[in-house]
DNA sequence: CGGATGACAGATTTCAGATTCTGTCATCCC
DNA sequence: GGGATGACAGAATCTGAAATCTGTCATCCG
Protein backbone atom coordinates (compact mmCIF):
# COMPACT_ATOMS: atom_id res chain seq x y z
CA UNK A 1 0.00 0.00 0.00
CA UNK A 2 1.09 3.31 -0.94
CA UNK A 3 1.73 5.92 2.19
CA UNK A 4 -0.53 8.94 1.83
CA UNK A 5 1.74 10.77 4.18
CA UNK A 6 5.64 11.66 2.75
CA UNK A 7 8.37 11.32 5.80
CA UNK A 8 8.49 15.77 5.27
CA UNK A 9 4.54 16.01 6.10
CA UNK A 10 3.43 18.08 8.73
CA UNK A 11 1.71 17.00 11.88
CA UNK A 12 -0.18 13.90 12.45
CA UNK A 13 -3.94 14.88 12.44
CA UNK A 14 -7.64 12.90 13.10
CA UNK A 15 -8.57 14.31 9.74
CA UNK A 16 -5.52 12.15 8.04
CA UNK A 17 -5.55 9.60 10.36
CA UNK A 18 -9.67 9.05 9.42
CA UNK A 19 -8.82 9.54 5.61
CA UNK A 20 -5.95 6.68 5.88
CA UNK A 21 -8.48 4.10 8.09
CA UNK A 22 -11.18 4.55 4.93
CA UNK A 23 -8.78 3.82 2.51
CA UNK A 24 -7.37 1.25 4.23
CA UNK A 25 -11.04 0.10 5.31
CA UNK A 26 -12.09 -0.31 1.77
CA UNK A 27 -8.77 -2.20 0.56
CA UNK A 28 -8.69 -4.24 3.10
CA UNK A 29 -12.74 -4.69 4.39
CA UNK A 30 -13.52 -3.98 8.07
CA UNK A 31 -12.97 -7.83 8.91
CA UNK A 32 -9.15 -7.39 8.03
CA UNK A 33 -8.21 -4.19 8.59
CA UNK A 34 -5.55 -3.22 11.52
CA UNK A 35 -4.41 -0.22 13.32
CA UNK A 36 -1.09 -1.05 12.32
CA UNK A 37 -2.20 -1.45 8.64
CA UNK A 38 -3.29 2.54 9.12
CA UNK A 39 -0.56 3.35 10.88
CA UNK A 40 2.15 1.83 8.46
CA UNK A 41 -0.29 3.93 5.47
CA UNK A 42 0.59 7.03 7.36
CA UNK A 43 4.71 6.17 7.91
CA UNK A 44 3.94 6.47 11.86
CA UNK A 45 3.74 3.71 14.69
CA UNK A 46 0.64 2.51 15.65
CA UNK A 47 0.89 4.33 18.92
CA UNK A 48 0.60 7.66 17.54
CA UNK A 49 -2.84 6.70 16.19
CA UNK A 50 -3.78 5.79 19.66
CA UNK A 51 -3.02 9.70 20.73
CA UNK A 52 -5.94 10.73 18.38
CA UNK A 53 -8.44 7.57 19.03
CA UNK A 54 -8.95 5.99 22.54
CA UNK A 55 -9.75 2.89 20.83
CA UNK A 56 -10.04 1.48 16.90
CA UNK A 57 -14.20 1.30 17.35
CA UNK A 58 -13.51 5.36 18.35
CA UNK A 59 -11.31 5.12 14.95
CA UNK A 60 -14.05 3.35 13.37
CA UNK A 61 -16.85 5.10 14.55
CA UNK A 62 -15.26 8.60 13.12
CA UNK A 63 -15.05 7.07 9.61
CA UNK A 64 -18.57 5.60 9.92
CA UNK A 65 -19.77 8.98 10.66
CA UNK A 66 -17.79 10.99 8.00
CA UNK A 67 -18.74 8.99 5.61
CA UNK A 68 -22.47 8.66 6.67
CA UNK A 69 -22.99 12.61 6.81
CA UNK A 70 -21.23 12.50 3.32
CA UNK A 71 -23.33 10.12 1.75
CA UNK A 72 -26.72 11.36 2.74
CA UNK A 73 -25.32 15.18 2.40
CA UNK A 74 -27.78 15.48 -1.01
CA UNK A 75 -31.25 14.61 1.16
CA UNK A 76 -31.19 17.95 2.79
CA UNK A 77 -31.47 19.73 -0.02
CA UNK A 78 -35.35 17.51 -0.24
CA UNK A 79 -35.82 18.63 2.86
CA UNK A 80 -34.92 22.07 2.33
CA UNK A 81 -37.02 22.40 -1.33
CA UNK A 82 -40.24 24.55 -0.89
CA UNK A 83 -42.04 21.80 -3.47
CA UNK A 84 -45.43 20.59 -1.82
CA UNK A 85 -44.74 18.25 1.18
CA UNK A 86 -46.36 15.09 0.61
CA UNK A 87 -43.93 15.38 -2.50
CA UNK A 88 -41.28 16.12 -0.61
CA UNK A 89 -41.74 13.91 2.39
CA UNK A 90 -41.60 11.19 -0.92
CA UNK A 91 -39.16 11.96 -2.84
CA UNK A 92 -36.82 12.31 0.62
CA UNK A 93 -37.82 8.86 1.38
CA UNK A 94 -36.70 7.25 -2.01
CA UNK A 95 -33.52 9.08 -2.17
CA UNK A 96 -32.55 7.53 1.29
CA UNK A 97 -33.67 4.24 0.16
CA UNK A 98 -31.72 4.99 -2.88
CA UNK A 99 -28.77 5.87 -1.66
CA UNK A 100 -28.31 3.35 1.23
CA UNK A 101 -29.02 0.18 -1.77
CA UNK A 102 -26.24 2.38 -4.04
CA UNK A 103 -23.69 1.74 -1.34
CA UNK A 104 -24.08 -1.80 -0.68
CA UNK A 105 -23.28 -2.09 -3.96
CA UNK A 106 -20.82 0.65 -4.80
CA UNK A 107 -19.24 0.68 -1.61
CA UNK A 108 -19.48 -2.17 0.08
CA UNK A 109 -16.76 -2.54 2.57
CA UNK A 110 -17.94 1.22 3.90
CA UNK A 111 -21.56 -0.12 4.25
CA UNK A 112 -20.07 -3.50 6.07
CA UNK A 113 -17.92 -0.94 8.69
CA UNK A 114 -21.09 1.15 8.89
CA UNK A 115 -23.77 -1.79 9.82
CA UNK A 116 -21.48 -3.67 11.32
CA UNK A 117 -21.60 -0.61 14.20
CA UNK A 118 -25.15 -0.96 14.77
CA UNK A 119 -25.15 -4.47 17.06
CA UNK A 120 -22.89 -2.85 19.23
CA UNK A 121 -25.09 -0.37 19.84
CA UNK A 122 -22.85 2.96 18.49
CA UNK A 123 -23.79 6.09 19.09
CA UNK A 124 -23.20 6.65 15.46
CA UNK A 125 -26.35 4.91 14.25
CA UNK A 126 -28.18 6.76 16.58
CA UNK A 127 -27.33 9.46 16.00
CA UNK A 128 -27.63 9.20 12.32
CA UNK A 129 -31.37 8.68 12.96
CA UNK A 130 -31.90 11.61 14.93
CA UNK A 131 -30.30 13.55 12.19
CA UNK A 132 -32.52 12.43 10.18
CA UNK A 133 -35.28 12.48 12.07
CA UNK A 134 -34.78 16.41 12.41
CA UNK A 135 -35.65 16.61 8.16
CA UNK A 136 -38.37 14.52 8.31
CA UNK A 137 -39.81 16.37 11.10
CA UNK A 138 -38.98 19.53 9.75
CA UNK A 139 -40.63 18.57 6.34
CA UNK A 140 -43.72 17.43 8.89
CA UNK A 141 -43.88 20.72 10.31
CA UNK A 142 -44.03 22.79 6.77
CA UNK A 143 -46.84 20.19 5.76
CA UNK A 144 -48.48 20.93 9.32
CA UNK A 145 -48.31 24.68 8.71
CA UNK A 146 -49.51 24.36 4.85
CA UNK A 147 -52.41 22.18 5.76
CA UNK A 148 -51.18 19.53 4.07
CA UNK A 149 -50.78 17.22 6.62
CA UNK A 150 -52.67 17.02 9.51
CA UNK A 151 -51.78 18.30 12.75
CA UNK A 152 -49.84 16.11 15.12
CA UNK A 153 -46.11 16.32 17.12
CA UNK A 154 -43.61 16.41 14.26
CA UNK A 155 -40.81 14.63 16.62
CA UNK A 156 -42.97 11.48 16.98
CA UNK A 157 -44.20 11.05 14.02
CA UNK A 158 -41.14 11.98 12.10
CA UNK A 159 -39.59 8.74 13.95
CA UNK A 160 -42.91 6.78 12.94
CA UNK A 161 -42.18 7.21 9.24
CA UNK A 162 -38.52 6.54 9.66
CA UNK A 163 -39.35 3.17 11.75
CA UNK A 164 -42.28 2.40 9.34
CA UNK A 165 -39.53 2.72 6.03
CA UNK A 166 -36.86 0.85 8.15
CA UNK A 167 -37.24 -2.14 5.63
CA UNK A 168 -36.24 0.16 2.69
CA UNK A 169 -32.91 1.97 4.93
CA UNK A 170 -32.37 -0.30 7.74
CA UNK A 171 -28.76 -2.00 6.96
CA UNK A 172 -30.61 -4.99 8.20
CA UNK A 173 -32.68 -5.60 5.70
CA UNK A 174 -29.92 -5.08 2.87
CA UNK A 175 -30.07 -8.74 1.38
CA UNK A 176 -34.24 -7.64 0.75
CA UNK A 177 -33.28 -4.84 -1.60
CA UNK A 178 -32.50 -6.50 -4.31
CA UNK A 179 -36.12 -8.21 -4.53
CA UNK A 180 -37.15 -7.10 -8.17
CA UNK A 181 -40.61 -5.90 -6.35
CA UNK A 182 -38.67 -3.98 -3.32
CA UNK A 183 -39.73 -0.85 -5.37
CA UNK A 184 -43.62 -1.92 -5.14
CA UNK A 185 -43.53 -2.21 -2.00
CA UNK A 186 -41.53 0.56 -0.81
CA UNK A 187 -44.31 2.49 -2.67
CA UNK A 188 -47.35 0.38 -1.05
CA UNK A 189 -46.06 1.96 2.44
CA UNK A 190 -44.85 5.51 1.38
CA UNK A 191 -48.84 5.55 0.31
CA UNK A 192 -50.09 4.71 3.31
CA UNK A 193 -47.75 6.93 5.22
CA UNK A 194 -48.99 10.11 3.54
CA UNK A 195 -52.66 9.14 3.55
CA UNK A 196 -52.49 8.73 7.19
CA UNK A 197 -50.58 11.97 7.38
CA UNK A 198 -52.77 13.55 4.77
CA UNK B 1 -29.60 -37.07 26.29
CA UNK B 2 -33.14 -39.32 26.92
CA UNK B 3 -33.73 -41.35 23.62
CA UNK B 4 -37.41 -40.72 22.68
CA UNK B 5 -38.12 -43.58 21.26
CA UNK B 6 -37.97 -47.24 22.55
CA UNK B 7 -36.03 -50.13 21.04
CA UNK B 8 -39.91 -51.78 20.34
CA UNK B 9 -41.36 -48.54 18.93
CA UNK B 10 -43.38 -48.81 15.52
CA UNK B 11 -41.65 -47.46 12.16
CA UNK B 12 -40.11 -44.00 12.24
CA UNK B 13 -41.95 -40.86 10.74
CA UNK B 14 -41.60 -37.90 10.28
CA UNK B 15 -43.38 -36.47 12.85
CA UNK B 16 -41.19 -38.33 15.57
CA UNK B 17 -37.78 -37.30 13.97
CA UNK B 18 -39.02 -33.46 13.55
CA UNK B 19 -40.70 -33.60 17.52
CA UNK B 20 -37.07 -34.85 18.16
CA UNK B 21 -35.09 -32.42 16.58
CA UNK B 22 -37.34 -29.85 18.08
CA UNK B 23 -35.51 -31.53 21.66
CA UNK B 24 -32.17 -31.35 20.06
CA UNK B 25 -32.52 -27.84 19.00
CA UNK B 26 -33.56 -26.30 22.54
CA UNK B 27 -31.09 -28.50 24.21
CA UNK B 28 -27.76 -28.09 22.26
CA UNK B 29 -28.88 -24.76 20.09
CA UNK B 30 -29.32 -24.69 16.24
CA UNK B 31 -25.56 -24.51 16.31
CA UNK B 32 -24.34 -27.57 17.23
CA UNK B 33 -27.02 -29.66 16.78
CA UNK B 34 -26.49 -32.65 14.16
CA UNK B 35 -28.31 -35.35 12.37
CA UNK B 36 -26.15 -38.02 14.57
CA UNK B 37 -27.60 -36.24 17.71
CA UNK B 38 -31.28 -36.09 16.31
CA UNK B 39 -31.25 -40.01 14.73
CA UNK B 40 -29.50 -41.17 18.72
CA UNK B 41 -32.34 -39.29 20.68
CA UNK B 42 -34.65 -41.68 18.44
CA UNK B 43 -32.45 -44.83 18.51
CA UNK B 44 -31.53 -45.23 14.75
CA UNK B 45 -28.95 -44.81 12.44
CA UNK B 46 -28.34 -41.20 10.97
CA UNK B 47 -28.96 -42.68 7.81
CA UNK B 48 -32.52 -43.02 8.61
CA UNK B 49 -33.32 -39.52 9.10
CA UNK B 50 -32.34 -39.27 5.15
CA UNK B 51 -34.88 -41.66 4.37
CA UNK B 52 -37.77 -38.79 5.30
CA UNK B 53 -35.85 -35.71 4.98
CA UNK B 54 -33.05 -35.28 1.77
CA UNK B 55 -31.08 -32.60 3.88
CA UNK B 56 -30.48 -31.49 7.66
CA UNK B 57 -32.03 -27.78 6.11
CA UNK B 58 -34.79 -29.31 5.10
CA UNK B 59 -35.43 -30.67 8.31
CA UNK B 60 -34.17 -27.46 9.86
CA UNK B 61 -37.47 -26.29 7.79
CA UNK B 62 -40.04 -28.57 8.68
CA UNK B 63 -39.41 -27.87 12.20
CA UNK B 64 -39.43 -24.08 12.11
CA UNK B 65 -42.72 -24.61 10.34
CA UNK B 66 -44.46 -26.68 12.74
CA UNK B 67 -43.06 -24.28 15.55
CA UNK B 68 -44.28 -20.81 13.40
CA UNK B 69 -47.41 -22.15 12.94
CA UNK B 70 -47.87 -23.36 16.92
CA UNK B 71 -46.71 -20.12 18.16
CA UNK B 72 -48.35 -17.76 15.87
CA UNK B 73 -51.77 -19.66 16.01
CA UNK B 74 -53.49 -17.31 18.54
CA UNK B 75 -53.55 -14.82 15.71
CA UNK B 76 -56.38 -16.49 13.73
CA UNK B 77 -58.67 -15.82 16.47
CA UNK B 78 -58.07 -12.70 16.79
CA UNK B 79 -58.18 -11.80 12.69
CA UNK B 80 -61.42 -14.10 12.57
CA UNK B 81 -63.38 -12.07 15.45
CA UNK B 82 -66.29 -9.73 15.25
CA UNK B 83 -65.02 -6.69 16.64
CA UNK B 84 -63.93 -3.40 14.79
CA UNK B 85 -61.65 -3.73 12.28
CA UNK B 86 -59.48 -0.68 13.25
CA UNK B 87 -59.48 -2.56 16.73
CA UNK B 88 -58.77 -5.81 15.51
CA UNK B 89 -55.88 -4.84 13.01
CA UNK B 90 -54.34 -3.13 16.12
CA UNK B 91 -54.82 -6.12 18.31
CA UNK B 92 -53.39 -8.26 15.67
CA UNK B 93 -50.19 -6.42 14.80
CA UNK B 94 -49.50 -6.06 18.73
CA UNK B 95 -50.40 -9.68 19.58
CA UNK B 96 -47.61 -10.54 16.73
CA UNK B 97 -44.89 -8.46 18.24
CA UNK B 98 -45.67 -9.52 21.89
CA UNK B 99 -45.40 -13.37 20.45
CA UNK B 100 -42.42 -12.89 18.79
CA UNK B 101 -40.67 -10.78 21.98
CA UNK B 102 -41.81 -13.63 24.20
CA UNK B 103 -40.22 -15.77 22.04
CA UNK B 104 -36.91 -14.53 21.74
CA UNK B 105 -36.94 -14.62 25.34
CA UNK B 106 -39.02 -17.74 26.12
CA UNK B 107 -37.20 -20.22 23.49
CA UNK B 108 -34.28 -18.43 22.17
CA UNK B 109 -33.15 -21.50 20.35
CA UNK B 110 -35.67 -22.20 18.12
CA UNK B 111 -36.16 -18.61 17.93
CA UNK B 112 -32.69 -18.76 16.60
CA UNK B 113 -33.77 -21.83 14.22
CA UNK B 114 -35.99 -19.46 12.57
CA UNK B 115 -34.31 -16.54 12.43
CA UNK B 116 -31.05 -18.08 10.56
CA UNK B 117 -33.79 -19.74 7.67
CA UNK B 118 -33.74 -15.99 6.36
CA UNK B 119 -30.68 -15.17 5.23
CA UNK B 120 -30.80 -18.67 3.25
CA UNK B 121 -33.74 -16.97 1.73
CA UNK B 122 -35.65 -20.54 2.66
CA UNK B 123 -39.25 -20.45 1.83
CA UNK B 124 -40.94 -20.96 5.11
CA UNK B 125 -40.08 -16.98 6.45
CA UNK B 126 -41.53 -16.32 2.82
CA UNK B 127 -45.15 -18.72 3.44
CA UNK B 128 -44.93 -17.06 6.89
CA UNK B 129 -45.07 -14.23 5.58
CA UNK B 130 -47.91 -14.86 3.18
CA UNK B 131 -49.67 -16.75 6.00
CA UNK B 132 -49.45 -13.53 8.16
CA UNK B 133 -50.39 -11.16 5.07
CA UNK B 134 -53.62 -13.22 4.17
CA UNK B 135 -55.46 -12.73 7.64
CA UNK B 136 -54.10 -9.16 7.26
CA UNK B 137 -55.92 -8.84 3.98
CA UNK B 138 -58.99 -10.58 5.78
CA UNK B 139 -59.22 -7.64 8.35
CA UNK B 140 -59.09 -5.43 5.43
CA UNK B 141 -61.22 -6.78 3.39
CA UNK B 142 -63.95 -6.85 6.65
CA UNK B 143 -63.25 -3.24 7.07
CA UNK B 144 -63.54 -1.81 3.25
CA UNK B 145 -67.09 -3.96 3.38
CA UNK B 146 -68.55 -1.88 6.25
CA UNK B 147 -66.83 1.36 5.64
CA UNK B 148 -64.25 1.13 8.05
CA UNK B 149 -61.62 1.42 5.88
CA UNK B 150 -61.03 3.15 2.34
CA UNK B 151 -61.52 1.07 -0.51
CA UNK B 152 -58.07 -0.53 -1.43
CA UNK B 153 -56.34 -3.54 -2.66
CA UNK B 154 -56.31 -5.80 0.13
CA UNK B 155 -53.36 -8.10 -0.47
CA UNK B 156 -50.86 -4.80 -1.68
CA UNK B 157 -51.81 -3.32 1.54
CA UNK B 158 -51.62 -6.20 3.69
CA UNK B 159 -48.26 -6.51 2.72
CA UNK B 160 -47.20 -2.67 3.09
CA UNK B 161 -48.82 -3.13 6.26
CA UNK B 162 -46.74 -6.16 7.77
CA UNK B 163 -43.48 -3.82 5.95
CA UNK B 164 -44.45 -0.91 8.05
CA UNK B 165 -44.58 -2.78 11.29
CA UNK B 166 -41.42 -5.23 10.25
CA UNK B 167 -39.55 -3.12 12.75
CA UNK B 168 -41.82 -5.12 15.43
CA UNK B 169 -41.68 -8.41 14.45
CA UNK B 170 -38.95 -9.51 11.91
CA UNK B 171 -35.72 -11.19 13.81
CA UNK B 172 -33.56 -8.95 12.22
CA UNK B 173 -34.77 -6.14 14.72
CA UNK B 174 -34.70 -8.11 17.51
CA UNK B 175 -32.12 -6.89 19.43
CA UNK B 176 -34.11 -3.59 19.19
CA UNK B 177 -37.19 -5.14 21.03
CA UNK B 178 -35.15 -4.72 24.55
CA UNK B 179 -35.91 -0.88 24.24
CA UNK B 180 -37.75 1.02 26.82
CA UNK B 181 -39.54 3.10 24.23
CA UNK B 182 -40.43 0.28 21.29
CA UNK B 183 -43.90 0.08 22.99
CA UNK B 184 -44.14 3.74 22.01
CA UNK B 185 -42.76 3.76 18.97
CA UNK B 186 -44.71 0.57 18.07
CA UNK B 187 -48.28 2.33 18.59
CA UNK B 188 -46.86 5.37 16.57
CA UNK B 189 -46.15 3.34 13.22
CA UNK B 190 -49.66 1.42 14.27
CA UNK B 191 -51.69 4.72 14.48
CA UNK B 192 -50.39 6.34 11.46
CA UNK B 193 -51.44 2.88 9.19
CA UNK B 194 -54.98 3.29 10.78
CA UNK B 195 -54.93 6.82 10.05
CA UNK B 196 -54.02 5.81 6.21
CA UNK B 197 -56.35 3.07 6.18
CA UNK B 198 -59.13 5.19 7.39
C1' DC C 1 7.58 19.93 26.82
C1' DG C 2 4.50 17.93 23.34
C1' DG C 3 4.31 14.56 20.35
C1' DA C 4 6.19 10.20 18.51
C1' DT C 5 8.13 5.72 19.41
C1' DG C 6 8.46 0.72 20.01
C1' DA C 7 8.63 -2.90 23.64
C1' DC C 8 5.37 -5.25 26.09
C1' DA C 9 1.14 -7.99 28.20
C1' DG C 10 -2.98 -9.91 27.38
C1' DA C 11 -6.54 -10.80 23.97
C1' DT C 12 -7.62 -12.24 19.50
C1' DT C 13 -6.78 -14.41 15.16
C1' DT C 14 -4.59 -17.77 12.13
C1' DC C 15 -3.41 -22.14 10.40
C1' DA C 16 -2.60 -26.93 9.84
C1' DG C 17 -3.68 -31.39 11.37
C1' DA C 18 -7.14 -34.18 13.51
C1' DT C 19 -11.81 -34.94 14.28
C1' DT C 20 -16.62 -34.81 13.25
C1' DC C 21 -20.40 -34.14 10.25
C1' DT C 22 -23.33 -34.46 6.04
C1' DG C 23 -25.16 -36.96 2.51
C1' DT C 24 -24.76 -41.39 -0.38
C1' DC C 25 -25.24 -46.03 -1.21
C1' DA C 26 -24.26 -51.06 -1.32
C1' DT C 27 -25.74 -54.30 1.82
C1' DC C 28 -28.48 -56.29 5.16
C1' DC C 29 -32.54 -58.04 7.63
C1' DC C 30 -37.47 -58.56 8.89
C1' DG D 1 -39.15 -55.76 -0.96
C1' DG D 2 -39.27 -51.83 1.97
C1' DG D 3 -37.10 -49.86 5.40
C1' DA D 4 -32.87 -49.65 8.30
C1' DT D 5 -27.90 -49.82 8.55
C1' DG D 6 -23.09 -48.32 8.77
C1' DA D 7 -18.93 -47.64 5.84
C1' DC D 8 -17.39 -44.13 3.14
C1' DA D 9 -15.88 -39.49 0.62
C1' DG D 10 -15.72 -34.88 0.76
C1' DA D 11 -16.95 -30.81 3.45
C1' DA D 12 -17.09 -28.53 7.66
C1' DT D 13 -15.58 -27.86 12.29
C1' DC D 14 -12.55 -28.28 16.20
C1' DT D 15 -8.08 -27.80 18.61
C1' DG D 16 -4.06 -25.99 20.24
C1' DA D 17 0.26 -23.80 19.23
C1' DA D 18 2.15 -19.85 16.84
C1' DA D 19 1.51 -15.41 15.09
C1' DT D 20 -0.66 -11.04 15.13
C1' DC D 21 -3.21 -7.39 17.08
C1' DT D 22 -4.89 -3.95 20.57
C1' DG D 23 -4.02 -0.81 23.92
C1' DT D 24 -0.46 0.97 27.46
C1' DC D 25 3.40 3.32 28.80
C1' DA D 26 8.28 4.39 29.91
C1' DT D 27 11.37 6.52 27.03
C1' DC D 28 13.08 9.29 23.53
C1' DC D 29 13.70 13.35 20.49
C1' DG D 30 13.22 17.94 18.35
Amino acid sequence: MTPRRAPEAGPLTAEAIIAATEDVLRRYGPAKATVVDVARALNVSHGSVYRHFASKTELREAVARGWLARVTAGLADIAASDRPAPERLHDWLRELAVIKRRKVLDDPEMFATYSALIPGDSPVAADHLAYLAGQVARILADGMASGEFRAADPPTTARAVLDATSRFHAPAHAREWTSPTIDDEFEAVVALLLAGLA
